[in-house]
DNA sequence: ATTATTTTGGAACGATCGTTCCAAAATAGG
DNA sequence: CCTATTTTGGAACGATCGTTCCAAAATAAT
């Protein structure tokens, strides 16, 4: 809104001496190594360029910035993975092939930085409601493309028929999570292509015994 | 070293006012909940009875602390798990046994708080060498536990003979490390059962198809 | 060139940070 | 009852926190 009024009044004045977009990559870049709270706006200041008084004039302060960082990331994030699952072709092998372009962001990407979402769930979802909400809008969302995905996969026979895509789309969520904090972690994420794999066979699974709160104890 | 000084010498004077374990388990508490960066010393001295000055002649500081109740935590985590996964019977049951244990304390646990080794990871792993080693030392340990109980489940002839327990024993630890994120972002965390149905499935596929880095394309 | 408008560069704010320090209080041994 | 020793309760430290504020600089329009 405030940027509309400006656009169409014609009096313009001093120019700003930064790009909107390149200080809040920076400042993603930041939020994304060290956390939120780890995070100053000293830093912020340092490393995107930015003055002090433009960061509070352009993002509102610290933040406002970081909720419109994790929301620049997210969306960013939901575009990759959509345009990786919508690829022509079987919709299981775009599925292994949107696990497989994630574990690369995790191997090549900034080390032990892990997924900017899953670092502020982490962090900040007990007692901060902005972030939170925004996280679980974010994983919602990442959840219905996997179910999509698995749905069309079913009604084209790739799937057997019983599978709970739901369930499935949900696992998958949480497998997405896991590997985030273990590319953080482990010591070689070369690994993460084998449990990737893994992962992956819940697809062609039967799903046999011991369904649901069944157990089969005692020897 | 010094408690062993302390109690051999004779010469005690004023007594402590706190018991140095329950203190310690309040801490772990609030780390728990608002993470490192978001918990002050303040807090920590309002929340756990102690007084400043004893915390710092006792523990050290926030830092040292924070690692005195990372490792408490994480030693008794593991403690569970061991005394879970060594009870007799198949192999198999105890690690459902173990996942749904697992499930159990996301679910009725400390709402949103997930694990506190996965919180400090993601945090702090980045730019915090002491707790990196720590959270790699214990996570190191939880994956030669579960691998230990897959090659007994092998040996059994509970699995496959092809299985890999170490990358089944990987898959499972980055599962729990999704686990512990879902519990802190999922709306209702009873979903976890069926997510922990799919990932112990693992354990009867046949890991059929689609093995390593093969890719059937194009429809 | 003048004016109106906006950004810039920093000084300055009170609050809170983690840490240190020490007199007063309290107890065990002599 | 002393004395030696330890803990306690808080005052106080400098540093840094996020934020506010404003004169100087810079440009668009007149």
């Amino acid at each position: 809104m405030g940027a509309i009024e400006k656009g169409l009044r014609g009096d313009m004045a001093r120019p700003k001496a930064f790009d909107r977009d390149l200080v809040l990559e920076r400042a993603i870049a930041l939020f994304w190594r060290r956390g939120y709270s780890a995070t100053s706006v000293a830093q912020l200041v340092a490393e995107t360029g930015i003055n002090r008084g433009s960061l509070y004039d352009t993002y509102g302060g610290k933040h406002a910035l970081f909720l419109a960082a994790i929301e620049h990331y997210s969306a960013a994030q939901r575009a990759r993975m959509g345009a990786l699952l919508e690829k022509p072709g079987l919709k299981l092998a775009a599925l292994r092939h949107l696990f497989e372009s994630i574990a690369e962001q995790f191997r090549n990407g900034r080390p032990m930085c892990g997924c900017l979402v899953t670092n502020s769930a982490v962090e900040l979802a007990p007692h901060d409601a902005d972030v939170r909400v925004r996280v679980a809008a974010h994983l919602g969302q990442v959840e219905e493309m996997l179910f999509d995905v698995l749905e069309a996969a079913a009604a084209a026979g790739e799937l057997a028929p019983q599978q709970d895509c739901r369930a499935l789309a949900q696992y998958f969520v949480s497998c997405l999570q896991g590997l985030a904090v273990m590319s953080k972690t482990a010591r070689e994420p070369e690994a993460l292509g084998a449990t990737i794999d893994i992962a992956l066979g819940a697809l062609s699974s039967p799903m046999t015994p011991n369904q649901s709160s069944q157990r089969g104890e005692q020897a």
